[in-house]
DNA sequence: CGCGTAATTGACTGTCCCGTCCAAAACGCT
DNA sequence: AGCGTTTTGGACGGGACAGTCAATTACGCG
């Protein structure tokens, strides 16, 4: 049997990636992640291959980990689906707005350096969003059948249309949109999306 | 008197900025713009400072073109106000969808790139972006004047609204989500946008 | 025509970069 | 204990990187 491993993969994978995250892909280097995980330099490229390997796998772990979470929080009993809409929408303004830092989001971050060059960080950002924007259609869908919004509007173009919506709010958030304008941008969008006539004047609070 | 310029410094921050544009910042380096310019590197250095003062001013020149474009397309009558709205928001999907190198907007990667650590790029970031959305509050108030849009609406949080909107189709595009749904993207917004009593059975057709 | 001024050119410095390589080390199996 | 196998750590190579510098060139004014 031969030598083994002295390092926890999944926390190397979370090191490198919260390097690539604060300093970009083109501005990260190997020895920034050497230094951040204290492996030598053998044991990273023996493990992962190299720099874009690396990357690759740790964007392809934060894609699925997001549309994980999305999927999560817009699934359930139909009677819920309309106020889990709101929620995730306030919760994605709030988000970027306590975002003292403006790290912004990997996936964001990543697709903008990245996704001209390489197919492969291309293919996985769609697939991610065309993933948040199934589980949005999915909810908006429980929302109409159970009369919170207009079952004449097509789900799924609302949906796509509330995911720009929520990719917008992140740039925007990036380019330093300060946190209460954000949360009435989610305000907004939720007061215009096509209730039935007997919801409409009962939009759900949030606080 | 001293020896004359021999470059057209228009023309060599134009090829700087297609440098930048399609390599990042992080990813371009001066001996790129030297080979894209066909400068000497000491005239680079003499005439602009260096890597990150070329940057700004290219990025700078950037913003403020875009924003003067996007202000101008959308002033004029109020009677052509709601129509110049729609316009301006289809043709943002279509120039997004109609980027097929996904190159996507220098403004959206730069910010993504280095606004977390440069707080003179979130400045010009944010600066533009307030720019666009007073142009589009404006031109909301507009066509709420002439009685295309309720004027019941908050024609600043509005504008906010379709600004989100139109950063998300931006990000969605880079993520390679195809041009028809784009499109759509665009014709659902402007759908949604909440048109007064008698004006909200025609909405302005794009073809 | 020479002189001051400013632009040009590209060689140069010291640092950083990615990836390779190899000797030493740590295991389980026999 | 000896073996094959894999990991480890760090030195190394070749090239790219940002930025500097000095010698040269081009101009207009006196």
């Amino acid at each position: 049997m031969a030598r083994p491993r002295e390092f926890d993969e999944e926390a190397v994978l979370e090191r490198a990636r919260e390097q690539f995250w604060t300093t970009g892909y083109a501005g990260t280097s190997m020895d920034a992640i050497v230094a951040a995980t204290g492996l030598g330099k053998g044991s990273l490229y023996g493990a992962f291959g190299g720099k874009r390997q690396l990357f690759l796998r740790v964007f392809d772990a934060y894609c699925a980990r997001i549309a994980d979470a999305v999927a999560d929080g817009l699934t359930g009993p139909d009677d819920g689906a309309f106020v889990r809409l709101c929620v995730h929408i306030r919760a994605a303004a709030a988000g970027v707005a306590a975002d003292e830092l403006r790290r912004g989001c990997l996936l964001a971050k990543g697709t903008a350096e990245l996704s001209e060059h390489d197919p492969d960080v291309t293919a996985r950002s769609r697939r991610a969003l065309e993933r948040i924007a199934t589980a949005l259609a999915d909810d908006i869908r429980a929302a109409q059948r159970h009369g919170d919004l207009d079952p004449a509007a097509d789900a799924d173009e609302l949906s796509t249309l509330v995911l720009a919506v929520l990719r917008g709010m992140e740039a925007l958030g990036k380019a330093g949109m300060d946190g209460d304008r954000l949360e009435r941008v989610a305000e907004t969008a939720i007061g215009l999306l096509p209730r039935t006539g007997q919801a409409s004047r009962a939009v759900p609070a949030s606080r």
